[in-house]
DNA sequence: TTGGATGCAAAATGTTTGCACCCGA
DNA sequence: TCGGGTGCAAACATTTTGCATCCAA
């Protein structure tokens, strides 16, 4: 498969399984993987898929609702604006993010190695109602 | 102690060394907070002391560089940069946001409620080593 | 063919729980 | 005083590891 090359890994059954799941799945758990999985893949195999894709960055680890989740990483690294209505997200120009962590940097002599810029709101489409 | 009667919670040792713990490390672990206090705390306290706080929001749990901490909720809705090595955070001023939300905001027509900006990095003071 | 990937079982870590005792309100 | 909080040990859950076997390249 395209990706495992891309990554210049190796191609195998439980990889690939995996990593479907995990594109299907927007956010899931270890426990959620070996329930779907537990038949065919061995949870030691998981976790070391798992280890695998994140050293990779093909996936990221977060927390929500307290829980940590697993998700396929974005490649391009984009921010959005999303809408408390329809959901829908809209990303939010590179050049504007990139403008203001410069700003940010420039008063205080950081080196930024993350961020994370989130905005929550109503979209114009949903403003008229 | 104020936060303990203001979240209608008792007020122990324990409780106020983790709470101080937390305040001071913006960022910390579970083993992390055990080596700190493996003396005077008993693990298993810890544990019920972190639910505690998670479940009353005093804190909130996080992963950064896909390790979980746990760290002060904010009351007052600022924005930081903080310090992967020393810990300490500097807050974004506030002027500096809002001229990068009104930004997003004219550019695009959206209504916004509410964001999350965060930067984690390296400061000034531990760049030097 | 062959080195890396997997399954299995066992070890190591991490988290929760039951209960007796303690202590803050 | 007394009900919730803590310490301790044991149970339980999660994650890692060693090794024999398997299989993708």
């Amino acid at each position: 498969m395209d990706i495992f090359r891309e990554y210049n890994i190796k191609c195998t059954k439980q990889r690939q399984i995996i990593l479907d799941i995990i594109k299907n799945n927007n956010g899931i758990t270890i426990k959620e993987i070996n329930e779907l999985v537990k038949k065919e893949i061995n949870l030691s195999t998981i976790y070391r898929i798992i280890e695998l894709f994140l050293n990779k960055e093909i996936i990221t680890k977060k927390i929500v609702d307290n829980v940590v989740i697993y998700e396929l990483k974005e490649k391009t690294h984009n921010h959005y604006f999303s809408c408390n209505k329809c959901h829908k997200k809209t990303i939010i120009p590179k050049k504007d993010i990139e403008n203001f962590e410069n700003k940010i940097i420039m008063n205080n002599d950081y080196e930024v190695t993350s961020h994370n810029i989130e905005f929550r709101g109503i979209c114009s489409k949903c403003k008229g109602k």
